[in-house]
DNA sequence: ACCATATATATGATTAGCCGCATATGACTC
DNA sequence: GAGTCATATGCGGCTAATCATATATATGGT
């Protein structure tokens, strides 16, 4: 699996899964009901966007009890990492919103394992 | 003009495009009957997306006789710098195939002015 | 003025992408 | 097994993107 640009690159050019890629860039690891509510759009639309990263070899996942947690693919090459790294350094902005709802939630998940280190 | 990353990588995310933002970042600058030879595809739909990439701040052209050419606006800020440097150095096969075209390439316009570093 | 070459744009048809809604699956609790 | 919460998927409709073709504009040469 080898993640052409094309595809990588059409996965980053709709606002709600570059917002995810963003925010899963800064938390490192997020489940389904914490996007919904930091982005505040439908569960479905959510879930079909992280499918779709997931299906592109950008995101893989983990079930943790009823929840399931997404993170960068540990097969992500390393231009792409380059890519979301300089992109997110540089546009916080444009997640700030979404990361103080994350903040607000109350009743967020807990992790009982750890993810694995990048 | 502040160029976000979502119309930035809407840019990237068409095949054309992102070959034409390649090819220009090997090349520094290219008219549109190179890039029509170098991609084998036809006139109109070079400028067509040749025209969005400038929309977007992404391009800038200067004619130069019959030819206008393109090169990356001077405008363009560093992090988008870096992500196309990334994707270049690191997926060369994807453009080879149009590099060898237009090494290929007869009567290829010849630049009387410079254009300016970068 | 005329013609050739290079580039840009208009138009209509086709397709791809996204969405909302409904529903299905899976896990946990009682 | 029934109920609940979290997540995934199927479907129809709508919008936006792309394409091919034809045509317009601009430059240079004769």
């Amino acid at each position: 699996m080898t993640l052409d640009p094309l595809s990588f690159f059409k996965c980053l050019s709709d606002e709600t899964r570059l917002s995810v890629v963003l925010l899963i860039a800064v938390e490192r690891e997020l489940c389904v009901c914490e996007l919904t509510e930091a982005l505040q759009i439908s569960q479905p639309k959510v879930s079909r966007h992280l499918a779709q990263l997931r299906e592109c070899g950008l995101l893989c996942d983990r079930r943790e009890g009823q929840w399931v947690f997404y993170r960068f693919s540990p097969g992500l090459p390393d231009w792409a990492c380059q890519v979301i790294q300089a992109t997110t350094e540089n546009n916080h902005n444009l997640i700030a919103p979404a990361l103080k709802k994350l903040l607000e939630m109350g009743n967020r998940p807990q992790r009982k394992q750890q993810c694995c280190q990048s």
